[in-house]
DNA sequence: GCCACACGCAACCTCTGGTTGCTCGAACTG
DNA sequence: CAGTTCGAGCAACCAGAGGTTGCGTGTGGC
């Protein structure tokens, strides 16, 4: 079963361009709003909503520095979020699987 | 990256009604949208137009039979989600483990 | 001191997940 | 065979999320 994920991570993690977001933190080592909306189809204000939802989600932490606020990876909580996605994948993974020999079961009684 | 994910697929297994509906018809083998709404706190309506957009991204398969309409999980479309968590996953693991490392080699150097 | 830039806030639009209310058609029951 | 029941399929409506434009405000560089 997938209840043991958290509903929140998952869905900041749900969104395409949170994910896209978070690829651009992870490689640049961090970035604004306004740098991250310079590298995205979408603009700085839709940017800075992401960046709010990440941040309540854990996954990213922002520290105003001047006149911009830098915004980081919260690597643990990211590493968290991979656990779960693979989680789901994983048990998925397994009752397909299951049904899978089901399956060849019945074809080999069949045959 | 995660470019090469199908926004599609992603999407319909991203909400988390979906999610449970998928292993709802995983457990049971199938199942109506009036059976899976009696398994989940949403309406029938709502489970129908889950089941339109699972349909629609190939993840499940209506037959009609009779006055119902049962569904059955496309396994290998399944699959290919499963395989596509995956894989964004592993990216992401790769970048932290990535990052852990210089961050380590860094630490080293300062010692 | 002035200008530019980055941010934050507010209004608005659209799509999606969800609801209620209705009709229609198939199937069971007398 | 007639009437009822049950499942599906609209249609209208509501709330929230992703996105936009527009505007005010504070900080930094010249």
């Amino acid at each position: 079963m997938s209840a043991t994920v958290d509903d929140r991570l998952w869905s900041a993690v749900g969104d395409p361009t949170r994910r896209r977001m978070l690829d651009l933190l992870l490689a640049d080592g961090g970035g604004t709003a306004t740098t991250l909306s310079g590298q995205l189809p979408v603009t700085r204000q839709a940017v800075a909503k992401h960046l709010g939802v990440l941040d309540r989600a854990g996954l990213v932490h922002g520290t105003p520095s001047g006149r911009e606020r830098r915004y980081e990876v919260d690597e643990a909580q990211l590493a968290r979020a991979v656990a779960q996605l693979s989680a789901v994948g994983a048990a998925w993974d397994a009752r397909l699987h299951r049904i899978k020999r089901i399956a060849e079961a019945i074809r080999q009684r069949r045959d």
